[in-house]
DNA sequence: TCCATAAGTGCAACCGTTACAGTTTCGGCT
DNA sequence: AGCCGAAACTGTAACGGTTGCACTTATGGA
């Protein structure tokens, strides 16, 4: 019994297939480039129809980011199960740094992260997803502070917490960068007044 | 003389196609929608080949937001001509709240909003737009306050900051929307505290 | 055992987008 | 005034992602 229970032969085979396309994709994109290969391509070499492989996926970009659903997931679960006391803030500050930036860095994904980073479309992608995650996040988010759904702060820092990982892509330090951004979401950019100029300098300063 | 000097025939030309276009866009998909009009009915109706309609326009969605330009300058010339003392972000505040705010809620533009909200695939690129002012801004934000180029605090403020148009969107009151993510980003999360539940507690509050 | 239904197939078409090779139109320069 | 290179524009054809359709096959539950 190789998954849990009732699972049956329809929906192995149907995640199989499922994989076997995100493989065949992930293999040709990394030995050609997003661009070069065609979904027809995909198919062929997943051994399924193109209409098929579209049941899965719904774009190309999409069957880079196979994990999409995972992700959300995850990201919900850190926030719905932090320890208790904890703050909603520290909470997704602690699953950036464990789950975003060690994946990140992380060498034996270094040619899938240059293969994002190097395609315009999926760069693109993937900056979606996160957003899409944001509406997820804040509803979560409001539900665990028993404020309204749509409220307005939770959505707010749903969108900003998901921004993060692309503005800490392609820094030299992103661990670094990651608790930089989180305390300015805490603290506010009030703070920061140095010698040089103050971010929010008042009317006639 | 109906334009700035040195604008030859040549150059009125030009921007009198690109707003034929424009137009014929427009009327298009307002009156049978986005998704049931193609590039070649608006091709025709301004009486341009396909070729040129993309040698303007660098898809379709890009014929609804022609502004696009002018809009990223506005951002930016709300930043750098701010009154003296002012902060960087209370001029993008009140940039904010003297464009943005009002246009999207000018009731001339109301058939307008409503096309793009209705259009998965226009607030899509709507919200992809915002996105690549952010880099420019970022760049900007910093140059006038002496930091870095790619400064991460100035980078994650204009991110931020270009979210809000997404944000307060569809809100009954945009206005007080746009004011109290402001609030947030000036004083952070911390300041978030009330007798529900606070979004920044420690561990074991 | 039987059947409703989900998964997969193959084909054809739609449509956004681009390459290409050519023509017309300007604007600067002599 | 007249020439020339560049810019704007054209028409056609193709490419490739995506979808609709009618159909077959396999599976799990009754």
């Amino acid at each position: 019994m190789p998954d849990s229970p009732t699972v049956g032969r329809r929906e192995r085979k149907k995640a199989a297939t499922r994989q076997a396309i995100a493989d065949a994709a992930l293999e040709l994109f990394l030995k050609q480039g997003f661009e070069q290969v065609s979904v027809r391509d995909i198919a062929e070499r997943a051994d399924v129809s193109t209409t098929t492989l579209f049941a899965h996926f719904p774009s190309k970009e999409a069957l880079v980011f196979d994990r999409d659903e995972d992700i959300e997931a995850e990201l919900v679960a850190a926030v719905r199960e932090r320890p208790s006391g904890q703050g909603v803030v520290e909470a997704l500050r602690a699953h950036a740094l464990k789950s975003w930036v060690s994946i990140a860095s992380d060498p034996r994904l270094h040619r899938f992260t240059a293969l994002v980073d190097q395609t315009p479309a999926l760069s693109k992608h993937a900056e979606r997803m996160w957003m899409r995650h944001a509406a997820t996040l804040g509803t979560v988010i409001a539900e665990e502070l028993g404020r309204e759904t749509d409220d307005l702060a939770c959505s707010a820092l749903a969108r900003f917490v998901l921004q993060i990982p692309t503005l800490a892509k392609g820094r030299h330090d992103p661990r670094a960068a990651v608790e930089t951004v989180f305390d300015l979401l805490i603290h506010g950019w009030q703070s920061q007044h140095d010698s040089r100029g103050a971010i929010t300098g008042s009317y006639k300063g």
